[in-house]
DNA sequence: TATTGTTATACTCTATAACTATA
DNA sequence: TATAGTTATAGAGTATAACAATA
């Protein structure tokens, strides 16, 4: 358990990463925000799923993720089929056009870290992304590198049905 | 120098972060959002200051400082006082009730670091601020921790004058 | 003419609530 | 009745541009 002073500090680099991603969102696509990609690095990534998979990948509420998926869907970088075992499901998709576009993103992200983290050893990535794994596994969030079968837990992120 | 998975990774763990501060935003107290309380800790942390230096600290532009400037000195938090050496600028300084509400919101996000962080070492929570302040210094952000003193580099944040 | 700060406008991201269509 | 997904609306954060006051 860390100390009071400590915590202060954590949370003032939290909130002051900030203006990195900030840094980073500028070099994205024109037609690509920033929740377009993160939709696209997530499906690369894990494969096709069900919105509710990618809402709670994406820690957001449904109404969010339906707003992003929509958005590249319109773009055609993904397909939403109908998903044959619950038709109120839909299952999303890359498409060839997505690919491409998720490896222009790449390309891009990977051209400015390799800019900006010019002088960190691999080592020194390596540990960063560890501790933010941690971190973010600390705050209950399911996002982390998930391999396949990694248990997912039973976090629902949606709006209380409320009736 | 990384590899290029490695920044993949990274970027990953960047855009993923803020699920973190989400949740770090929602124990806020309802007239204080993420904005507001930044500007309370800087004041807190750097002492006053015109809104320039703030901006610069903040790493957006000047008219976003402006807005949330407003915002504090609407409730009482800090005080804009004129700088006598130049009438175009103001010095913002935290009020007695900033310090209230700068106090307020240390125990809150203390306690909330505290609790989600309970099995962390000091150690680990050391490294992850060191690593995080890096990161920020490689992207040319002048928000580290910036001891009075250290030599602010001249960077302005405003929109090109454009005249 | 350049700089400090403000305001107006627009865009992105998010959450809540109400709605549909299935289950 | 409950769940998967959509849409409407509202709030916060940011950037750009135009503006006022002062250097």
């Amino acid at each position: 358990m860390a100390e009071r002073t400590q915590f202060e500090e954590l949370a003032r680099q939290l909130s002051a990463v900030g203006a990195v991603k900030r840094d980073m969102g500028r070099i994205l696509p024109p037609d690509c925000p920033a929740g377009s990609a993160t939709v696209l690095t997530l499906l690369g990534r894990h494969g096709a799923m069900r919105m509710s998979r990618l809402a709670e990948l994406l820690a957001v509420d449904m109404s969010v993720t339906s707003r992003h998926v929509a958005h590249v869907a319109a773009r055609g970088w993904i397909e939403r089929s109908p998903d044959p075992a619950d038709r109120r499901s839909r299952i999303l998709r890359l498409t060839p056009a997505g690919l491409d576009q998720l490896d222009e993103l790449s390309r891009r992200t990977t051209r400015l870290l390799a800019d900006r983290l010019s002088d960190w050893t691999d080592e020194e990535v390596g540990r960063l992304i560890a501790l933010m794994t941690r971190l973010r596994e600390s705050f209950g969030d399911c996002r982390s590198t998930a391999r396949a079968g990694a248990p997912v837990l039973e976090e629902t992120t949606r709006t209380p049905a409320n009736t």
